[in-house]
RNA sequence: UGGCUCAUGGUGUAACUGGUAACACGUCUGGUUUUGGUCCAGAAGAGUCUAGGUUCGAGCCCUAGUGAGCCAACCA
């Protein structure tokens, strides 16, 4: 099926799947996905990938796509994080289908244990957790089988329903589908379909005291829902057979039968993707929350300032494959700078000020200047900056004298002031110390900015920001590095990821000034502090607090 | 009695029914520029894990190695 007359057709190995199920006779009306989360803590950057890749498909097959809780184990889940979860989705730009939970197939998974049982395909084990493990063996060689394997059909189905109201204990007993237990495939041996649990559900509350594992509710919801593709990542790539098995035991009209398929998951440099170790970075507080703006997670990208287009282009760079992978931390810099350049205004701020005099400006003179809020786009108008005769730079744009490579303000040179004038540097005032108190500059009245003045044209070596230090706003900038010191903090298991935390990721600058113009930013609006990175304004801050997304790039060589 | 999967520049993906390696990030030049940003132009960097085989021709097919990942929760 070729539909494009593009001579180029770049298609990840899962749509080539879907096009030959097309080819080969799926009807497209049948084409379903889903992306199924564990209610079990917040979604982050490899989620990110996968709800492309579902969403994604959805959108090219015009498919719907579920957003499918597996529920099945409620002693990690919450409604905290199925409204995390649904918040993130949404925020990328996301519409499901319908918002289905396999806690809503309880009843249907339970009747079809039944029939299993009644095919003397699944019995009730007594025996403990260490015993049925020991018994499971080693991949290299077979297991035994439970002395509780062969018991009658009605013995089962009794023990099976006495589980279901209660009567046994957690730890007493499970559900194991009766496979073969010399399987090559460990997860072929006598699998667990349903374990005690005396905790209550989320959303069933005391109903149920039995549980089923995620290989039986899994491939199983994927059926009653009828989702033709249900993909997966790389490590449960042994769990198909036993999907596949489920599915052709259960009593099932001729309805289809979902495929399960696997691709790998996302791993990106300097940070971690398991959720077991995000989860422990929020408890142990290393990091302040789920959404602390160092984490890779969906909601920390969020508030850091990483807008949704700029995730959904880093996950279409990415691609999909089966290889295992680190992304470079790169890429996502890369595509957030690339929609950010696009979209934010742009304020002048200075982090580490230091005055500039200009001596031939009126001490009692000021004046309003016009700047561009975003040279990309003229649409986002003009502001009104002013300017007087005491000026504050950054300290590093300054220095007595340095080489042609130095392109900022020098004694004896020139430099432009962005949207000012053009300035010379003269002298300095230094204290006992020798520190610079003060630089003291001329500017050429007739290089306005904007002007078209033939001064105003001249060419200068450099451009510089500034801000009126009669006219500025003391602000505080939260700056994040990298979590982590190495590209891998995860990937020896001998050791603690956590010793490879970056002890330094966060600071907060406090000795910042703004244009005044910064009264007027906005919560849902992007900014980019000139020659500085792009910043957002902290939403869980009430006070004027930023934070650095990331960083202009910087091609400085001095 | 082990099974399954993967292997293409530094990184990530392409190369459709075999025709002589492409795109993106990164790196490095140069140009433009009132952000050392953006933008534009260009360069370096792999001969496709190894060894055989099939073929006129192999990154692609076959065989055998090698390396890596996953599987032995009543987690997902």
């Amino acid at each position: 099926m070729t539909n494009s007359d593009s001579p180029i057709n770049n298609e990840n190995f899962l749509e080539l799947i879907i096009r030959k199920d097309l080819d080969n006779g799926l009807n497209k009306n049948d084409l379903k996905f889903r992306f199924p989360p564990e209610p079990n803590g917040y979604l982050h950057i490899g989620h990110a990938k996968s709800i492309c890749l579902n969403f994604g498909l959805g959108k090219i097959f015009s498919a719907p796509v579920n957003l499918r809780f597996d529920d099945t184990n409620p002693e990690n889940e919450s409604i905290e994080y199925i409204n995390s979860i649904k918040k993130d989705i949404k925020w990328l730009g996301f519409e499901w289908n319908s918002e289905c939970y396999a806690s809503d197939y309880f009843d249907q998974l339970y009747k079809w244990a039944i029939n299993l049982i009644e095919k003397d395909k699944a019995y009730v084990d007594f025996q403990d957790q260490e015993i049925i493990s020991d018994q499971r063996g080693v991949p290299t060689s077979p297991g035994v089988n439970s002395p509780y394997r062969d018991k009658s059909i009605e013995e089962n189905l009794s023990q099976f329903q006495k589980m279901k109201s209660g009567g046994y204990k957690p730890g007493d007993c499970v559900l194991r589908a009766k496979i073969d237990m010399a399987s090559p495939n460990m997860h072929m041996r006598d699998p667990v379909l349903y374990r005690v649990m005396k905790t209550a559900h989320h959303r069933t509350n005391e109903k149920w005291k039995i549980y089923p594992t995620y290989d039986w509710a899994h491939g199983q919801s994927d059926f009653i829902e009828q989702v033709s593709h249900s993909f997966c990542t790389l490590e449960f790539e042994v769990h198909r057979e036993l999907y596949e098995w489920f599915l052709q035991n259960i009593d099932t009209k001729k309805s289809l039968i979902p495929k399960q398929r696997e691709f790998a998951r996302l791993n990106l440099s300097y940070t971690i993707m398991s959720k077991r170790k995000l989860s422990e970075l929020v408890d142990s507080g290393l990091v302040k929350g789920w959404d602390d703006p160092r984490m890779p997670t969906i909601s920390g990208l969020r508030r850091r300032g990483v807008p949704p287009q700029a995730i959904l282009n880093f996950c279409e760079k990415v691609g999909v494959s089966k290889r295992e992978n680190i992304i470079d931390y790169a890429l996502l810099d890369f595509c957030t700078r690339e929609i950010l350049n696009k979209i934010s205004y742009r304020l002048m701020v200075v982090f580490d000020p230091i005055e500039v005099v200009i001596t031939n400006y009126d001490e009692n003179q000021s004046e309003t200047l016009l700047a561009e809020n975003n040279p990309e786009d003229k649409t986002y108008g003009n502001r009104k900056i002013s300017f007087s005769k005491n000026i504050l730079i950054e300290k590093e744009d300054f220095k007595e004298e340095a080489n042609r490579k130095f392109f900022r303000l020098t004694l004896g040179k020139e430099v432009r002031l962005k949207n000012a004038y053009i300035i010379k540097g003269e002298s300095v005032e230094k204290d006992d110390k020798g520190n610079i108190k003060k630089i003291f500059c001329t500017y050429d009245q007739k290089s306005k900015s904007g002007s078209g003045s033939p001064e105003s044209l001249r060419k200068v070596k450099g451009t510089i920001h500034w801000v009126d230090k009669n006219n500025c706003e003391n602000i505080s900038v939260d700056v994040y590095d990298k979590l982590f010191k190495i590209e891998s903090p995860d990937e020896n298991p001998e050791n603690d990821f956590k010793t490879f935390i970056n002890e330094n990721s966060s600071n907060n600058f406090e000795n910042v000034y703004a244009e005044s113009n910064i009264n007027n930013v906005d919560y849902d609006k992007y900014y980019q502090f000139q020659r500085k990175g792009y910043f957002k304004l902290d939403n869980k801050s009430s006070d004027k607090k930023f934070i650095r997304t990331v960083t202009l790039r910087d091609n400085t060589k001095f």
